[in-house]
RNA sequence: CUGGGUGUGGCGCAGCUGGUAGCGCGCUACCUUGGGGUGGUAGAGGCCGCAAGUUCAAGUCUUGUCACUCAGACCA
């Protein structure tokens, strides 16, 4: 990134102030502007765009594995979220509370879901009676509110749209598959979709979702060396359908409770687009989602030919691509810095020269080349150079999530690594969570983000208190 | 919640010891423009966050208040 030359002024580098360059690419590249609300934002069409490709991209992955789309209520009634006591204990604080309808004082208070398990337990309890009922696979695309003190956008916002998929099984064993079933599928989707490679574990006890047994999660490498949240997916066990007296009748006329997951990704993910493959110019997106592909320029386009030609360019490559052929007055370097700073993942140039060769010049976003090529084989040409995109920058992301990998075996190794790397720790830890603490405390943030399904073991004691490890934890620094 | 910063055309800012509200970008019109934000001419646009106070006079001083923002704490 360094070496590349910086062609917009607007967007503060990111070596002088990542904080900074974060809001400048998310207001350049028009993906989200402040509204009137702390903490909301305002998704524009371009932002907007990525995310519901990002969902159609899910949405599928999700069906395809058996689950429904449903919609739940945006209000909670305040006894139901206190059902399950962990879970109410868990999110209290930052909940958002309706307290007037209308004119008159509401009779019972309206939390404004900040998530809908309880939602979906006080349903569940009456469509589920019999292992016939079995399993249930519900999911929903909707917003939710977490009054949050710091937000920024997409990473944190007190209002975000998400998923949240709920399911209910007959034996604790299916319902922890799903529980892993659905942190692989958001792993295959941030690898496959969003180029973005990750580490994925188990939550340790201190840092599970408020009610859960158990928490997986997916976490992501910023450019800055911080880890992201990047999804989730919990093991609930029977503890709310004990709390909301959901049971239904086995195989063998037994009554049983049932065992439920839930899992979930949010707009949160597009901030995780921008900190992995952003540069000094901008945001740079993943073909998959980018909402505009190919940005096809015309040159000299008040010249005769110039724009028919562009149209017929686009006419072809529109069956296949997402192209955007921008004929506006603006001028071409107007243009080339327009859609760079938008993550554009490919842009095809066509003036009077190419014309006459028969050719057009297309330019990599990620390596900014200009390779001229034959307009006979374009729909070719443009596929392999948007594979060419998307293997490049996961490859570039792989190689961040690597050297920001670090190893600590001491106590004082790691103090100094937190202070001086930025990035993951693998450590050892004995599974005290006053370790957690001491850790977190002594490093000023460095937290436990999961212990990785693949452990390694990198010495036999605790790198905080000396006691035997019982685990190899990865820590790091988080949004 | 704690600490710092900022509120002045759409955006970014200047405005000194009070005295006729300015600049850059953007916007509109016309001209110009061949490969990295083209150049020019003309024009539109402001209750100086809000409220009190001091004063002949407040963008400027005082007090209060609200909002945003950054760094912490908190974050299922």
């Amino acid at each position: 990134m360094a070496n590349e030359k910086k062609m917009v002024e607007q967007i503060t580098s990111m070596d002088v102030d990542f904080a900074q360059w974060y809001t400048d690419v998310v207001k350049k590249a028009e993906l989200a502007d402040y509204s009137g609300v702390k903490g909301c934002m305002i998704i524009r069409p371009y932002g907007y765009a990525i995310w519901e490709n990002i969902q159609a991209d899910l949405d599928a992955r999700f069906k395809r594995l058996g689950h429904e789309n449903v919609y739940m209520p945006m209000f909670i009634p305040e006894s139901l979220l206190q059902r399950e006591k962990d879970h109410v204990e868990g999110f209290a604080p930052e909940c958002a509370v309706v307290t007037i309808g209308g004119q008159n004082k509401l009779a019972e208070r309206l939390i404004v879901r900040p998530t809908s398990e309880t939602l979906f337990c006080e349903h569940y309890k009456n469509i589920i009676h019999s292992y016939r009922d079995l399993p249930k696979l519900y999911n929903q695309w909707c917003n939710v509110v977490r009054w949050e003190k710091t937000t920024r956008p997409f990473l944190r916002t007190s209002e975000f749209l998400w998923q949240e998929g709920h399911t209910m099984h007959e034996t604790e064993a299916e319902a922890r598959e799903e529980t892993q079933r659905m942190l692989k599928c958001y792993e295959d989707f941030y690898r496959e979709t969003l180029a973005i490679p990750a580490v994925t574990g188990r939550k340790t006890e201190k840092e599970k979702f408020a009610g859960a047994l158990e928490t997986y999660t997916i976490e992501p490498m910023m450019h800055n060396g911080v880890a992201l949240q990047g999804g989730t997916s919990h093991y609930f066990g029977d503890g709310f359908a004990k709390a909301f007296d959901i049971t239904y009748t086995d195989r063998d006329n037994k009554v049983c409770y049932p065992h439920q997951t839930s899992w979930g990704v949010s707009t949160r993910m597009i901030g995780a687009l921008i900190m992995t493959h952003g540069d000094d110019n901008g945001l740079i997106l993943p073909p998959a989602v980018a909402p505009i592909q190919v940005a096809l320029i015309p040159v000299a386009q008040h010249k005769e030919g110039v724009l028919e030609k562009a149209r017929e360019i686009k006419d072809i490559l529109s069956a296949k691509f997402r192209v955007k052929l921008d004929d506006s007055d603006y001028s071409t370097g107007w243009k080339f810095s327009q859609y760079e700073m938008k993550g554009v993942p490919l842009r095809l140039e066509i003036g009077p020269r190419d014309i006459e060769n028969n050719s057009c010049v297309l330019v990599s976003r990620v390596s900014r080349e200009k390779t001229f090529v034959s307009l006979d084989n374009i729909v070719e040409e443009v596929e392999k150079a948007l594979r060419a995109v998307y293997d490049e920058i996961y490859a570039r992301a792989e190689n961040n999530l690597k050297e920001k990998m670090n190893i600590a075996t001491s106590y004082e190794e790691f103090l100094d690594i937190a202070e001086n790397r930025p990035g993951f720790i693998k450590a050892m830890w004995c599974g005290d969570s006053e370790c957690e603490d001491k850790l977190k405390d002594e490093t000023g943030g460095v937290k436990s983000r999961c212990i990785p399904f693949v452990e390694e073991k990198l010495s036999d004691v605790c790198v905080c208190c000396g006691k035997p490890a019982k685990h190899m934890v990865v820590w790091g620094r988080q949004y």
